[in-house]
This record gives C-alpha cells, structure tokens and sequence, in this order.
DNA sequence: CTGAAAGCGCTTACAG
DNA sequence: CTGAAAGCGCTTACAG
C-alpha cells in the first residue's frame, strides 16, 4: 500500500496540487482560495489520512524542522535530562530532535556535524570540544543557527549557555575554608574544555585566596576513556598517600567511583572528611551521609538554549550572539 | 555558499551525472566506467569535500538509514543506556538513530510514529504501550522492520526482545522466602504494559508456590505521572501500617523514592528487613547497605535489537518474527 | 564505456 | 479565484 501523495488528493477534489499545497500551508486566505474549496480539501485530507512527505518538503524549501543535538555521552544523566527536556520544548514548536554521541572523540563530532548537515538539521545545539571550532564556523557562515552549551569555545564567536562553573567551584572550595579544611583535594578529568578548566581554576583561585597553598599533589587529573577500575585505584592513591581532609569532584560519574572508594577502604565522610560532588546525582541524596553537591539548574538552561534558538530560527535577520551565564548552586547536605 | 551538487561534480569532471552517481554509490565496476574517470571523479569529489544531499537521496530511494527509537523517557538510565549503546552499534552500519520520549501517553506515541513515517525512516524500535497496537500493524504492513523491546504487546505479531521479568520477579520472592520472610510487599506501578505484569505476576505465583498467602495490602501500585512527593507518602504509608519484612520494588525509581522513605523514617535495612530493586541504578551499589537488584543484561538487549534489525533491513524477503526472551540477573549485595 | 531523461513529492513564482 | 510548470538533488531504466 503506497502513501498518498498531494497528487491523489489533488485529483479527488478535483483542483491542483497547487491549490491544496495552499490550503495544507495555510496560505488559502491569503491565496484567497474560496472557502468551498478549502473546505472540501480539507475534509479528503482528513478522512484519508494524508500526511504530507518531510523528505520532499526539505528537498524543495531547505529545512528540516529538525535540530541536531550533539553531547558527549547521551547516556549520561545531566545529558538525557537536559535532551529530554530540550526535546519537550522542542516538540512543542514542531521541531524534532536528532541526537548523537561525541565521546569526546573530534573525528565522530565532525562527522555528526556532517551528517547533521546532508540531513538539512535546521539548527545545532552542540556541547562541543576542542577542535571543532572550524566545523562550527562553517555552520554559522552558512547562516544555521548554532548553540553552544554546557562547554563554551573561547575561540569561536557563537551562542553560548552553561553554568557558572568557576563560581560554583570557588564557592565549594570557599565552604571547605569555612569548616576548617586544610588540606582539599580535586580529582577532575583530562579533558581539555572550558567547563572543566574553570573548575579547576575556580579550586586554583579559592586555595590561594584563602592563603592556602596549591599543590600538584593534591589534584588528580583522571583520563576521560578509561575503565572505571583504573579510576578507583587512582583515587585510592590519592586517598591513601595524604592527609587529605576534604574533596571536590569535577563530575558526578568521577563523584561515583570516589564513593565506592571510600566505601571500600572504609573511610567516613564527616566532620573530618568532606565531599562535594560536581552536578547531582539520585546516588547523591540518598548516600549515607547525604552528598553536597553543585547543582546546574536544567531546567534554564534548557529553556535559555531553546528560547535562543527559537528566537534565530524565526527572525530574518541575524542576531546578536549571546553568552548567557547561569549561576550553579551549592547544596549541603548531611 | 550554497553546497555543491552533483551536478556541480559532473561539470568540473566533464561527465554526466550518472556516471558521478555511479561511483559515489559504489556501482562504477558494475556499470564499467574507466578506471581513469573513476579516479579523476573522485579526485574532485575529495577535494571540493562535495557530500551528497541524504534528502534528495531519501526522496529518491525511499529509505533514509535512518532508524526511529521511541521510548517512555529517555532520561530514565535504563533507556539512556539502551539508546545509547542502539545508537553505537547502528552507527557502525551507517545508520542513524532518532529518539523521543511517548511520556506513557498513547496520542504522543502515535504523533511519534506519524511523524517517523513521515520522515521515511527505515525501521522502527519501539518500547510499546498499549493502545497503538494499531499504529504498529500499519508499520508491519508497509514492510517495515519493527522490533518491540521492554515490553512486548501480546496482541501483534511482531518481534520482540526483552527479558524475563516473570522469572525474575520469582526468583527475587524466592529469595526472600529461603531467608524467612513472611510478609513480602511489591511496590510497583499501575501502568498496564507486559513487563510490568509479568512482574506482578511473578511475585504473586512465588508467593502462593511457597505456601504464603497473597495479600492485596502489600501491594501498592503508584500511579505513573504523579509527583513525587505523593508516591513518597504513598510509600511511607505502606511501610508504616504493615509487618513488613521484606519489599521488591517494581522499577528502579520506585526504589529510589523507597529509599528516601526508609531514610526519612530511619528504617534500617538489614536482616529485619530486605530490599530488591528491579533494574540496577549506580545509586544501588554506594548504598550503605547496597542495595540488591535485578540487572537486566542491557547489553544482550541491545545487541540482540540491533542484530534483528539489522537482519530485516538487508534481507529481501520478511523474516519470521522473533521472540528472543533474556534472562535477567538477581544481584544480592549487602 | 557513458549519457539524456524521467521521476521521487513537494513549493512557489508566474500567468491568467 | 485557480492552475501549469519549473525545480530542489538525487537514482536508475533505457538507449546507444
């Protein structure tokens, strides 16, 4: 059983495909199509099911009404909540959402952009990594609009949306200060993106600030691909060769494997032992002791993204890039 | 800048744009074009990065190697990671995956698939509810390929991977029972899909099979799209009326929020009192006591979906439907 | 060994 | 008030 196409509604009513692409568009008032006419399209388009092909409107108009999502890992629970209410607000509007994992790797992000790209996406939300830079500047110079998120590109003048992560992190430090701690510890990730380093630098500026000193020793940089059980005998080094009296973590999965540490070497989190975990995380709450952690308001920046993306998607001319910046929130618990 | 086209390749190697469509699409042996042109076409195609346009291709052939996923909600972990390791291994056979989320509700779920329908994508992957069952016997009939997974709707005749949640459920009674439980309680939801049954019915059988009685008052079946508020107080209520020695939670956010109960009314989990949450959560393992679970094998399930699909898409004639039924893992942790 | 032409299903400028 | 026709960028049956 073949689709219908506008052709076989077409020669049902008895008018051209013009008149009913008119009326399927809601161009017939303005066409000034007669209202008996309209009328009687719409009841065969409705009584057939006729749904009009996206692929051949795309060929012919250059759209998509699709957005390309790209994060590092979707299955990643900051990325799926922040895709799946992305796609609600989306969806809302008529637009679908494609997504793509990176994992961090340059080569499979520029061929997502490419393929996003033969697909016709309409516009790009893009948490992006080194090296892409030029594959963006290629998107913005072909007039798709382009959000960054999560991760900005210094180098690159585009939309972007994110966390104030070096606050959030200065502030956790600051926290630490204020109960006494001496001697904190960072276990972050190698990865070389901008969300990352401002943690880092947010650590690096609140020791110092503080009069405390910074110590390589103290930080521990964990390789982004690696298993899990390299991870945990890493920071099991780290916990066990100091006198470590309190810990940021740069990101809730690294968070995870420190727990499970701690959990196995037997070591309480206290009054003389702190942590504090970089983005939420349900383990986080219901941990004995609860875990403080530094809290990214999806739900902004979700609507920030797609309130700024609508907004290019329906304006005739450019608009101004913006850099909107979200304050992150610190939550004690215990 | 506009894109190149086709065309533009079939001008600057001066041929016409069949033999260009040859060699791109791999047919030049085939269709005997002289090695000399095929490499002067692909010079020019490398070097002016020329990519063919998927829309008109689409149009053209039909297909789009694109393949639709529709799950309840993609930010739930459990379909994350499914979609996402669906997503790895479809992307190595050149195809392209896009996900929504049908949030439980039937009309979105056929919206979904009206629109994927509309967008010619190849196959479908579905994590089905009841009521469009309909929906599903109009994809079979157009030849598409569609695996069910998750859950599986006993009405159509269509393939299907998911595990054993019948035996699992029993096999969690079962083991509370060899440990001396006597009033076991099921905290579960009141959507009516088969997994979800099956699990019902699981506890239900291994009860009455070892000679305890079943009892509607340790049942508690919380409403799908409610807060979560209501489903913690749902839940404390049950806990607190009832001699309750042992519990199998249905799904793991029902566990979670069971936890945040037993947290707050400082219920100690332990030898008076047993958990098993269904589906694992990385919350589980850092419990102090970790928590057991029922781990559904996501790779099996993954893998499996792929391959079924996979198979339909390249074969000419219609496969014979499969159930392929996986066992899932009890996982005692404490 | 290679090409001209039809056609996939739409939208839209133009004509009347 | 409505329609014929061009064209979006491909693929492929047919012809030579």
């Amino acid at each position: 059983m073949k689709a219908l196409s506008i052709k076989d509604i077409a020669i049902k009513a008895n008018v051209s495909i013009t008149t009913v692409s008119f009326i399927i568009n809601g161009k017939a008032k303005e066409k000034s199509i007669s209202e008996a006419v309209i009328e009687k399209v719409e009841k065969i388009i409705k009584e057939s099911g006729y749904k009009p092909n996206q692929i051949a409107r795309s060929l012919r108009t250059g759209n998509s009404n699709i957005i390309g999502l790209i994060v590092e890992d979707i299955s990643n629970s900051f990325f799926a909540k922040i895709a799946r209410l992305i796609e609600d607000k989306a969806y809302k509007r008529g637009y679908k959402i494609i997504y793509s994992s990176t994992e961090n790797s340059v080569e499979k992000a520029q061929e997502l952009i490419n393929m996003f790209k033969t697909r016709k996406v309409d516009a790009y939300i893009i948490s992006p990594i080194k090296g892409i830079e030029e594959d963006i500047r290629m998107l913005l110079s072909d007039d798709k609009p382009v959000i960054l998120f999560d991760r900005n590109l210094a180098d690159v003048n585009v939309n972007y949306v994110g966390a104030n992560h070096f606050n959030a992190s200065y502030q956790s430090i600051e926290s630490f200060v204020e109960q006494g701690k001496k001697n904190i510890a960072l276990v972050t990730t190698d990865i070389d993106v901008e969300q990352i380093t401002e943690r880092f630098d947010g650590y690096k500026k609140a020791l110092l600030d503080s009069g405390l000193a910074y110590s390589e020793e103290l930080v521990l940089k964990i390789h982004f691909n690696q298993d899990e059980e390299t991870t945990i005998n890493q920071i099991k080094n780290l916990f066990n060769n100091q006198k470590i009296d309190a810990v940021l973590f740069a990101t809730n999965y690294l968070a995870i494997s420190g727990l499970k540490v701690l959990k196995q070497i037997k070591k309480e989190i206290g009054s003389e032992f702190s942590v504090i975990a970089y983005d939420d995380h349900e383990a986080f709450e219901l941990h004995t002791p609860g875990i403080s952690t530094i809290q990214q308001p999806l739900e902004d920046i979700a609507e920030t993204v797609i309130k700024l993306l609508l907004n290019q998607l329906s304006s005739k001319t450019k608009l101004p890039n913006q850099q909107v910046i979200i304050p992150a929130k610190l939550i004690i618990r215990d």
